[in-house]
DNA sequence: GATTTTATTGACCAAACGGTCCATACCTTT
DNA sequence: AAAGGTATGGACCGTTTGGTCAATAAAATC
């Protein structure tokens, strides 16, 4: 019955993706995307409905294919040090390494939660949440390893964490080089370490 | 000669100044600028040219009536250790009282700047830059007198504090709850207590 | 009081915005 | 091979965008 598409939906979310990372949400035009995805847009509003969709189905790719495996990942590891320090560095690298400078999708929009509705506000606030448990489960773990200072309150060393995830990426986008970022990565672990 | 205005420019340029601190430079709209500065079109294009200038005029007016005072009075305080615990404890108090949540200006627009060109680029560099020599000194001096760490350095512990002033702004916008918050600075500042 | 200079008003503009719709093309099922 | 159903292309739409401009009003100078 159908007819199949003469394009790749996956292929298409993540050249939107690349583009409201970079640009956000209001500055991305339709034109933009239609470019972006060389789509025309019967295609386009007949595979996505709206631009706002669109949007929302990016981002929760980008958190279901950027933010969720590294956390699954250095979660498996079982080095719970080395997995907080791992991810701080990840995250230095990943913005360095950019040559957009994009940072992170999920913390860009939080600082552009403005113009969005409550269904991205829920998206924002379950991946950074997921994050704090991340960095909790690994320091009580590092703690019971005696790698990591049993005086610190897991849950408020976590949330610390979390916050220097966020200046990583807020002032990588242009502010600080990569030896900054490193800098502060490794000074927060060193924070942490049970010496 | 002149016909002088009829409108304090001052007050516009803060009317002007709340909305592109709130909604961001691209989401912003003219007539959003006019109904909140009570200017027609006319009165707001002979007083300040564009939108564009009259953001830049807001972000000035933001790091000079907002920014440097608080940086210089607590310099004035000739007290290192907390004069940084200030300026923490200022950015979370500032971010948790102000019901829209507008966080800061300034980091806001640093991740705008796509939208933006060489000169607003210009004025972040410069407000940052100023924050991590702020805080530079206050470690050198409070490092002089046993108050501060003397282990640390100086130049990299500064952009450490930097980053988590971000964090605490980035976050503060609708994520991290003012306890949280207070809970952020406290452990930076724990962090380079000589003990 | 005439002249000059600037402020104000609001109509007007082209371009860009996100979105709709329909004729047409194509594939699958029967 | 016919029928049914979805994908595609692109013309079209009303609204909003940032910005211009000319007519008018008001102050200061001579």
């Amino acid at each position: 019955m159908p007819w199949k598409k003469t394009f790749d939906e996956k292929e298409a979310i993540k050249s939107a993706m690349s583009l409201f990372w970079k640009k956000g949400y209001v500055d991305t035009s339709m034109a933009d995307l239609l470019q972006k995805t060389d789509l025309t847009k019967g295609s386009f509003y007949n595979a996505f409905g709206s631009k706002k969709e669109m949007f929302i189905r990016a981002l929760v790719t980008y958190d279901r294919e950027n933010r969720q495996p590294v956390i699954q990942k250095l979660t498996a590891l079982d080095a719970p040090l080395q997995a907080i320090q791992s991810f701080l560095q990840f995250n230095v690298d990943d913005t360095t390494q950019d040559i957009d400078k994009k940072g992170c999708f999920i913390i860009n929009t939080s600082l552009e939660l403005y113009s969005h509705d409550a269904e991205t506000q829920q998206i924002i606030n379950t991946a950074i949440s997921e994050v704090v448990t991340f960095f909790k489960q690994m320091i009580e773990l590092g703690q019971g390893r005696g790698e990591i200072n049993p005086t610190l309150n897991p849950e408020h060393t976590a949330k610390s964490l979390m916050s220097t995830v966020a200046g990583i990426r807020v002032l990588g986008r242009g502010v600080y080089d990569k030896n900054s970022l490193m800098m502060i990565a490794d000074q927060a672990v060193g924070t942490i370490k049970n010496n």
